[in-house]
DNA sequence: ATGGTCGGTATCCGA
């Protein structure tokens, strides 16, 4: 079973390479993130024209995330949103049941700056998925993919001098995704990754040529599945209208 | 040295 993440930028925007991504790799499950539409507006026809089922929640200009499935797959079980997530009007979480496996499309909070009070709000939506981590795995198979706005360790980033006392790597931060990584689920690209780790490069045009990313979109897996590769497709950080993040693919066993 | 670009019912703000 393949199963993609990507935080697309804007759905609409990138309905080419979105496209490229479902006829290219051909994945099982898609988990998508920064969707950036209201729910009429979702492309859901167009999606079916590919060949994919898509469970969208939505909310409009900002953030978003969805669950594509082929059109012959049954997606059932689905949660909107995350109990105890800080502004729950924010479409950030999404629960899909896909061939047993309990799949989740998260998009975790920017933070802004560590001293803005979206940041507390940051530490809090990352204590609420670990909770909900902790119930789901407890349950079955259980996937966490999406964008955590976290890198985990300094190896996570390409200068980590020039991040210092940013978000995305404080210690506040680091901790909270260590936590959630304690709730049986393990980090899919630090046990099988391939090639390139990074996974987000800023919309600098240069930051993409001398390859000044970070990893900080996940594919958190249970035990109860087998983790065989993982691999962040870069190619689709290059060409036409590119997202700033890269979609990463993780093959899994049941 | 704190830049740059991209997205959205948008001529600023968030990332």
């Amino acid at each position: 079973m393949l199963v993609v993440t990507w935080n697309c930028n804007s759905i609409r925007a990138r309905m080419p390479r979105l496209l490229e991504l479902l006829r290219t790799h051909q994945p099982d499950v898609v988990c998508l993130q920064e969707t950036k539409v209201a729910a009429g507006l979702f492309p859901h026809l167009e999606l079916a024209m590919a060949g994919y089922t898509a469970i969208d929640h939505s909310s409009g200009t900002w953030n978003g995330v969805a669950v594509l499935v082929p059109i012959d797959t049954d997606a059932a079980g689905c949660v909107f949103g995350l109990e105890g997530q800080p502004r729950p009007e924010e479409a950030r979480w999404l629960e899909v049941v896909v061939r047993g496996v309990r799949i989740v499309s998260v998009y975790v909070p920017n933070g802004r700056r560590p001293d803005h009070p979206r940041f507390a709000e940051k530490l809090d939506f990352l204590d609420a998925a670990a909770a909900r981590t902790a119930v789901l795995v407890e349950s079955g198979p259980t996937v966490v993919a999406g964008d955590i706005n976290v890198a985990p360790t300094d190896d996570d980033l390409w200068n980590p001098r020039r991040t210092t006392g940013r978000t995305h790597v404080t210690p506040e931060e680091r901790d909270r995704v260590a936590v959630l990584l304690e709730q049986g689920v393990r980090d899919a690209w630090l046990q099988a990754g391939e090639g390139g780790r990074y996974t987000w490069w800023s919309n600098h045009p240069a930051a993409v040529e001398r390859d000044q990313g970070m990893r900080i979109d996940l594919t958190l897996v249970s035990d109860h599945l087998d983790v065989r590769r993982c691999l962040v497709d870069a190619s689709f950080r290059r060409g036409e209208r590119p997202s700033d993040h890269a979609p990463v693919l993780t093959w899994l066993d049941p």
